[in-house]
DNA sequence: TTCTATCTACCTAGTGATAGATAGAATTAT
DNA sequence: ATAATTCTATCTATCACTAGGTAGATAGAA
């Protein structure tokens, strides 16, 4: 412990975060991490036994940190359509400013390959997400849980799609086009 | 030419896709398809002489098969809701029922290390989509080519998102969830 | 005789992973 | 307090294997 250098395993984690969301699981290596960090391959292997271990944690680090960000849904106090909101323009300066895709999106299309357990790991993360956005859409149209869990699947699943298009057409206006219903609907009531 | 003997060129080409939609661009080898061919890596070769040729190929050949099934969007005899249900049926059979991704999906999330003919065809190809379903939209609902791009874009991230959904969830349900909005929306006449 | 499609054999460059050494910090024993 | 020990984080060197790609031979068809 004590002075806390910067932190190499999780500038270890950073890095490969950063090689996922451009190129997906097989797109980089130990090397390539540990030329980027500054170590040698091998240094790497000290912190994370195996690739698999490596992505898993990468993927645990991030869900994490997702899910600390989001505010309760329950919250009385938070306007839900501004919850929306927030999340929506969340996940466009990601994909939008940042130009990559988002961890998830990447890792699911790389479901087939990946390490079982990330698999799971994606599967809880897709899960309590839905479970979020319906809450609030329960709150906000005053509607049943099976209705929330089916707005919840409609912008989840439009907001992944407005990151394919994005990446697919080179044209980030498409973000904008895609998500034109959900920004109407959901305009915080201080707009209104 | 002559007797047709199954060929080799389109049976490589059937394998890459196969490859290709299950784990992308990085998660097969020249010898795994020359094994599922039943021959020798460097006759790979022979066909395809790299493997950006060959995913070039890939994508070529679906683009084109892809478009040639679709009917006219100005054939006034076809019905406008008839044409964009059939177009969901299509990708729903896909992704829920083969359980994997599209090929444009999946190429476009490993868009970062494609190589870039692969990319700008990719491109062409949505741009391409997302007119014929404008042209779609301009006649069911009587709008501008803009509104019609609009809903276009909605629709095809609609589609693009549930399959992330459902293939990062592993709950094929999620599908029907994300695209209620269109079923309901684009029921046939029939039906009405 | 030339063309087509295949083969065997190989190359170079990388892959994930491991073994063993080492310098220095932290901990424990005397 | 100091000496002995263990732990941490790194290194060098290497393993067995796979990658995409190439050269050259060959059998059969045109």
């Amino acid at each position: 412990m004590g002075v806390e250098k910067i932190d190499t395993k999780s500038k270890i984690l950073d890095i490969a975060e950063g090689f996922i969301v451009q190129g997906g699981y097989n797109a980089f290596s130990f090397r390539d991490i540990a030329e980027a960090v500054g170590i040698k391959s091998a240094s790497v292997h000290y912190h994370y036994s195996t690739k698999a271990d490596l992505v898993s944690a990468v993927m645990a680090r991030y869900t994490e940190s997702f899910f600390r960000q989001l505010p309760d849904p329950t919250d009385e106090s938070l306007d839900p359509k501004i919850m929306i909101n927030g999340f929506i323009d969340g996940f466009k300066a990601k994909i939008v400013d940042q130009r990559d895709m988002s961890l998830c999106t990447m890792l699911t299309s790389n479901k087939g390959i990946l390490p079982e357990s990330v698999g799971h790991e994606l599967a809880a993360f897709y899960q309590f997400l839905l479970d979020w956005l319906s809450r609030i859409f329960v709150r906000l149209e005053k509607i049943d849980e099976d209705s929330g869990l089916i707005q919840a699947s409609q912008l989840l699943a439009c907001l992944h799609g407005a990151s394919i298009l994005v990446q697919g057409t080179d044209k980030p206006d498409f973000f904008d086009k895609a998500l034109s219903r959900w920004k109407a609907h959901c305009l915080p009531s201080s707009l209104l």
